[in-house]
DNA sequence: AGTCAAACCTGGGCGC
DNA sequence: TGCGCCCAGGTTTGAC
């Protein structure tokens, strides 16, 4: 489940071995992935183009070409970019191959399809699924706590739905709700109305500290998170909540509570979070 | 504006 | 061992 840490991870792998190779090939074998065009038009576009940088925003990649076009790439659930040497057998599963000028290939798997992937002008980002219309980057140096007050600001509902809304803070996703929820003490169901600035406080800072944390360990690998080499990360170690349902709580002792909270499964402490 | 459910898709875990 | 069933999850869409 890739969320920010997690595509933050898969971003920093992938540098250092796109950055400035050129595109001489591309395989589409399940074109349901490439979301604004036809797979003819979307290999035919491609091919000869230079991978200039590499960028992300909220849990989309940013592939910047040359030429002035952005490859946009969302994992959603399942989805895995890999770096492979040609002679690899394809896994199952793989939906593209980009052959690259240094001879290694570039692979989109994703065993549940329901990865998204849009080819843009550069800046065009309304046409690259919900890219246009994200809410602030959460690690990003300008998010203050004053940020988060103005996008709470006439707010209505449930704390961890307004957490997974991607117009209003861009990155969270069910693992990290949870995880964040948790450190500030609050409860996925809490009201946002109800908030009083300490808690305000403790929810900037958890929502800062606990993504942090997601990067620093290379992100949270349960199901079929790697990065671009293939490599798992660690915070699924360091999971405090999620996927503990009935559990001890590891600050109190009390039995971890699961429940379903804006229609996704949640964990919650019910004597450390109010 | 918020809330909820359905849809997309497949594999894993469960009970029998 | 094998079958059927349900669940997980990010986001969009549509209904209320």
């Amino acid at each position: 489940m890739p969320e920010l840490p997690e595509v933050e991870t898969v971003k920093r792998s992938l540098q250092p071995l796109l950055e400035g190779e050129r595109l001489i090939g591309i395989d589409v074998l399940y074109g349901g992935i490439i979301k604004n065009m036809d797979p003819q038009d979307f290999s035919r576009l491609l091919v000869d183009r230079v991978i200039n940088s590499i960028s992300r925003r909220g849990k989309y990649l940013l592939f910047d070409l040359s030429e002035g076009d952005t490859l946009v790439v969302h994992l959603r659930m399942t989805g895995q970019l890999l770096i492979s040497n040609q002679e690899e057998p394809r896994t199952k599963h793989t939906h593209l191959v980009f052959h690259l000028s240094g001879g290694k290939q570039l692979r989109f798997v994703d065993v549940r399809k329901f990865g998204l992937i849009f080819l843009v002008r550069s800046g065009a980002w309304d046409q690259a699924g919900g890219l246009a219309q994200l809410g602030p980057e959460p690690l990003a140096e300008d998010f203050t706590v004053e940020v988060l007050l103005g996008v709470l600001k006439n707010r209505k509902g449930m704390l961890k739905a307004f957490l997974l809304d991607q117009k209003r803070i861009a990155g969270i996703g069910n693992i990290y709700a949870d995880e964040i929820l948790f450190m500030a003490g609050l409860l996925p169901q809490r009201r946002i109305e109800t908030l009083n600035m300490p808690e305000i406080e403790a929810l900037y800072l958890a929502i800062r500290t606990k993504l942090q944390e997601g990067v620093e360990y290379r992100g949270t690998s349960i199901s079929d998170y790697v990065d671009g080499r293939g490599e798992k990360g660690s915070f699924q170690e360091r999971l405090q909540v999620y996927d503990r349902g009935g559990k001890p709580c590891l600050k109190c002792g009390t039995n971890l509570v699961k429940s379903v909270v804006a229609g996704r499964g949640t964990v919650s402490c019910p004597k450390c979070q109010r």
